[in-house]
DNA sequence: CGTTTTTCATTTTCACAACATTTAATTGTA
DNA sequence: TACAATTAAATGTTGTGAAAATGAAAAACG
């Protein structure tokens, strides 16, 4: 359903504004898909998204404040979010020799393992957007989106 | 801060996976500004959120079922949030004297004048957008964006 | 009618967000 | 070197979102 008659909008509101609802409406409902398909496999979209980024690190570990500072939600609470994946065992905390302030992460064989997997899946979802959205448009909304992110701190 | 670089994320998504995360990466800054700006007054971006339906009512009453299906989020828990509501005075409860099962929600007239104050505070702030995004490109985006949720239920 | 099914609101559970505080290690500086 | 200031992570508390469970009332139906 289209935003307007999702949120039985009437039609004051400037199409900068609807924008914006427009796009905290898109974020909550695909967040919502995105929990939906991990679930199943007893991970949440913020677990996730660590896993994804020590994933891109390839082995090479990397410090909590470092992931807090990449995540999607920089609200998180990284340390608590790396307890569950440890728990899990995805995840492993290593002491840093230089620095004993900070704690390096690294993903486990079975963490690596389960990125993989959840990684094919969240791709497949992923490519649904490719037939929704042409390649030109898409790269359109991310300029507009970003011409306003890049005015936030 | 641009997306790509926020997130320190390298070239190899598509421009649709891409725009993706940058919907999810602006609308939790969003979310946050306003979260933050509204706070000084009590209110919570959510409750706001109810607030501005029920002033989309003009003192008709809706039932609570309705203000659900209306919102931005629509899995938040309303009756938690019109029990805050309630409780700061802002709205107030009626029974449905024809399906019991009902309950109507109407504003208090400190909620009106809450919510006045507030709507001009976000107002303010969406305004900002309009010197960021031109209009016909907002009108792109939300075209954009809308495809997708267009397939979703 | 009476029974089943559906609908609406509330309650509950779990995980996380938000915010504050604490502990520990490092850096800057007199 | 001593010591305050800063930085990193962990921890404590409270509140909220998501999703499922519960309970009550109305609608549907044989």
């Amino acid at each position: 359903m289209k935003t307007p008659e999702a949120l039985h909008m009437r039609q004051f509101a400037s199409p900068q504004q609807q924008l914006a609802l427009t796009v905290l409406h898109t974020a909550s409902s695909m967040l919502s898909r995105h929990r939906a398909l991990l679930k199943p496999h007893g991970v949440t979209p913020e677990q996730f998204n660590i896993l994804r980024i020590l994933k891109g690190q390839q082995g090479q570990p990397i410090a909590l404040r470092d992931i807090s500072s990449r995540m999607i939600d920089r609200n998180s609470n990284t340390s608590r979010l790396i307890d569950k994946l440890t728990e899990k065992g995805l995840v492993q905390r290593e002491s840093c020799p230089n620095d004993r302030r900070r704690v390096d992460i690294v993903l486990t064989p079975e963490g690596l393992h389960m990125t993989d997997m959840l990684k094919n899946i969240m791709d497949e979802e992923m490519s649904l957007l490719e037939e929704v959205w042409p390649k030109h448009l898409a790269e359109a909304a991310i300029e507009t989106l970003d011409a306003w992110n890049d005015t936030q701190p």
